[in-house]
DNA sequence: CCGCCCACGC
DNA sequence: GACGTACGTGGGCGGA
């Protein structure tokens, strides 16, 4: 062993492959990779280490640069262990055996579904990460009638199963299901192939209908909202205690990725077998589950269901740990099924209205087209920002000292062109050109395109790990940003219609809830009082800050105020708000500053939660959901100054998105419970979009309102307004 | 294929 | 003198 330990070429070897490894998964730069392969590497026979002679040199340039991930990740890969020491995996705080004995609970009977116990392969001396080829491991595929029958005997006498399905595509209500696996056990697991026949499927999952819904039993995925989903269509809810290993990281580290390689890779020093390893990379030529082998679906796909349960444990104790149970278990939880709903729902799309307004577009943009052509003296491609900077600074010489990206071209980006504006008719046509071109292709034409067939429908998907501070997301296609501000623009959302007649669109928006909570957890009786006499918060920040009556606020006032009030939120800079309205800096800087001793509460609470991240590392929301600030002591001022904007902003916005979370458990249950017909449909941060059985209309204007405003009982009331229509536009 | 620029929402 | 407002998704371009 030793001799194989002073190996450095070996070792080097290893560290090659690890790097490339990193790189591969994202978790290194391409460019640092090609640094790191580069540095020259020496073996210490006596502490086990690489060490790299250069290394602290290309140390220092990180730590220079504030490139702190890097120099984690820099120090990670550098950090290689002997291997009586790769049986502990690093960051893991629970240890997991590694080198596991080969399985001896159940296995005995598992002989029984025909056919030898495959060869337990025996562990490879490795230096890097554990594979299914290192690590013993009892992964089984069961097939027939009585080896289904005592499969699903042991299955239902277990407290805690982890499963995964695994279907023809990314896609749930397109895709069909391919087998299923499962673990209950590290190191063991079993897989059932499903038939193509999509009867047939029906038929064989029936058998597995008890397990599913016994409450007695907890079920451990990895992003179960899909799994659920795809069992949605074979007629299956799944019930009892569930525990997502994606959403337990995403609360243990909301910055970090939470996709099962990554968590395996840091969790339990183990890289799976990769899903391109099995079809190939994306594209035309990828295959498809189906044409993949059993006997290598069984190892792939029982090896992540094993993986997903060893993580579990790994994550029970450090949700525990940091206090974050109640989160997960009463909001995060119980949410995968309120979204899964909404997102099988869908929403009625009116493609027809969309295609007329695609043909008004087009001829306008043509219009723009020729205009701009004519006054740049030649044809080119307005929406290329390279070409346009040519044309705008270089051929027509606009401006003497054109602004720059940080790329080095010249910047074509709004706010700098409208600045332009009076210079020269071009720029008013060229934003006009931007503004049609981006609603045409980014919504008029793509909406329609993402319509189901079967349902006439759009599925948006909502991601619940990716937003740092707890917000969803929205996705496939994105239903969180449809336009809305200028009118050209909001004639897209007339196109969200009810599914039919009988129902009617409801729009429910919180309002203000930021600067509710902010109010809130600030304790600012100025600002509480306002919002408790129900006053226009930002006309009424505005009569304090300019010293008038409420009564004589001038729009311009109000609109300030109103600005500075969002710049609160988001940590804003007199800088920042001399440009956003027309006052110069220092009339900004006075601003902000008669603004904080108008809410001298405000300015208190903004240092305090820059205090605690300072000395614990991380800020909370109201229901104690976290968010690390690994920058807040950082020597680099402006890598310090984001931390602490997001100290300030990460508890409100995240304060905020776990009021209008638990409102939408509430108004789900709610909605179930009674028997209704009315569905929950879209989530937009603040606001809720319900398609309304009209029938029950007056009962759920009562319901939503109330359920909405007293999800989360603040020293401020919650206001909802809702309004109602034939589309999203008219409901809002 | 991926980074960049730009633009849409809250 | 530079820096300069949080969180997202997606389309088109253009270089590799």
């Amino acid at each position: 062993m030793e001799n194989l330990l002073a190996n450095t070429h070996e070792l080097k070897g290893k560290m090659k492959e690890k790097i490339e490894a990193n790189a591969e998964l994202g978790l290194l730069s391409k460019k640092l990779a090609t640094i790191l392969l580069d540095v020259p590497v020496e073996f210490d026979a006596k502490s086990f280490e690489l060490t790299a002679p250069d290394s602290e040199k290309v140390g220092a340039i990180f730590q220079d640069l504030e490139f702190k991930r890097l120099i984690d990740n820099f120090n990670k890969t550098f950090a290689v262990k002997p291997p009586e020491s790769t049986t502990s995996e690093p960051a893991a705080t629970t240890p997991t055996p590694a080198t596991n004995p080969t399985p001896q609970a159940g296995a005995g009977q598992f002989s029984l579904f025909g056919g030898d116990e495959p060869e337990v392969p025996v562990a490879a001396l490795t230096y890097g990460r554990e594979t299914a080829t290192s690590t013993p491991h009892f992964y089984q595929n069961v097939t027939g009638n009585l080896g289904l029958k005592l499969f699903i005997k042991q299955l239902m006498s277990q407290t805690s199963v982890c499963f995964d399905t695994e279907t023809t595509g990314l896609n749930p209500l397109k895709a069909k299901l391919v087998g299923i696996a499962f673990s209950w056990e590290a190191h063991k697991g079993f897989y059932i192939s499903f038939p193509e026949s999509f009867e047939e499927s029906q038929k064989l999952i029936e058998l597995f209908r008890p397990f599913f819904e016994a409450t007695h039993i907890e079920k451990i995925g990895q992003n179960l909202k899909y799994d659920l989903k795809v069992l949605h269509k074979y007629k299956i809810e799944v019930k009892g205690p569930l525990f997502d290993t994606m959403i337990a990281h995403y609360l243990i580290n909301a910055d970090m990725r939470h996709n099962m390689e990554v968590l395996a890779e840091t969790y339990l020093n183990y890289a799976p077998i990769s899903i391109t390893d099995l079809i190939g990379k994306k594209g035309k030529n990828q295959l498809s589950m189906r044409d993949v082998s059993i006997e290598k679906l069984t190892e792939y796909a029982v090896e992540d269901a094993d993986i997903t349960f060893q993580l579990a444990r790994h994550f029970k104790k450090e949700l525990t740990d940091a206090d974050s149970l109640k989160l997960f278990n009463e909001i995060e939880i119980p949410l995968v099924k309120v979204l899964a709903s909404m997102e099988l729902e869908g929403i009625k799309l009116d493609t027809d209205f969309l295609k007329s307004l695609s043909g008004d577009l087009n001829e306008d943009i043509a219009a723009l087209e020729t205009k701009i052509y004519e006054a740049a003296g030649e044809t080119f491609n307005i929406a290329s920002p390279k070409q346009l900077g040519v044309i705008l600074f270089e051929k027509l010489k606009l401006v003497e000292k054109p602004k720059k990206t940080k790329t080095g071209q010249y910047s074509t980006a709004e706010d700098v062109l409208s600045y332009l504006a009076k210079e020269h008719e071009i720029i008013q046509n060229v934003l006009d050109y931007r503004g049609l071109a981006k609603l045409k292709s980014t919504y008029v034409d793509a909406l329609p395109e993402q319509v189901l067939d079967v349902t006439g429908h759009i599925h948006t998907e909502y991601m619940q790990t990716v937003a740092a501070t707890g917000r969803l997301s929205s996705t496939n296609p994105n239903l969180q940003n449809i336009p809305i501000r200028t009118e050209r623009g909001r004639q897209v959302r007339k196109a969200f219609i009810p599914r039919n007649e009988e129902y009617v669109l409801l729009a429910a928006d919180y309002s203000q809830i930021e600067l509710r909570v902010i109010a809130a957890m600030s304790e600012e009786e100025t600002m509480l009082e306002a919002f408790k006499n129900g006053e226009d918060i930002h006309a009424s920040t505005a009569a304090k800050v300019f010293n008038v009556p409420l009564a004589e606020v001038t729009r311009e006032q109000r609109g300030n105020a109103k600005t500075v009030n969002f710049g609160i939120i988001y940590g804003v800079s007199a800088f920042g708000l001399s440009n956003q309205t027309d006052l110069s800096r220092s009339e900004a800087k006075e601003l902000i500053e008669t603004y904080y001793e108008t809410y001298p509460k405000l300015r208190k609470y903004i240092s305090s939660q820059v205090d605690f991240a300072r000395d614990h590392g991380y800020v909370t929301t109201l229901s104690n959901r976290r968010r690390y600030l690994k920058d807040i002591n950082s020597r680099n001022a402006i890598v310090r100054g984001a931390a602490e904007r997001n100290a300030v902003n990460a508890p409100i916005q995240g304060s905020a998105a776990d009021v209008i979370k638990i409102a939408m458990i509430n108004i789900y249950n709610k909605l179930e419970e009674g028997g209704f017909k009315t569905k929950m449909l879209l989530q937009v941060h603040d606001e809720l979009v319900f398609d309304v059985y009209k029938p029950e209309l007056e009962t759920m204007k009562v319901l939503i309102k109330q359920e909405m405003e007293n999800a989360y009982t603040l020293s401020v009331p919650l206001d909802v307004e809702m309004d109602m229509g034939e589309n999203w536009l008219e409901a809002h």
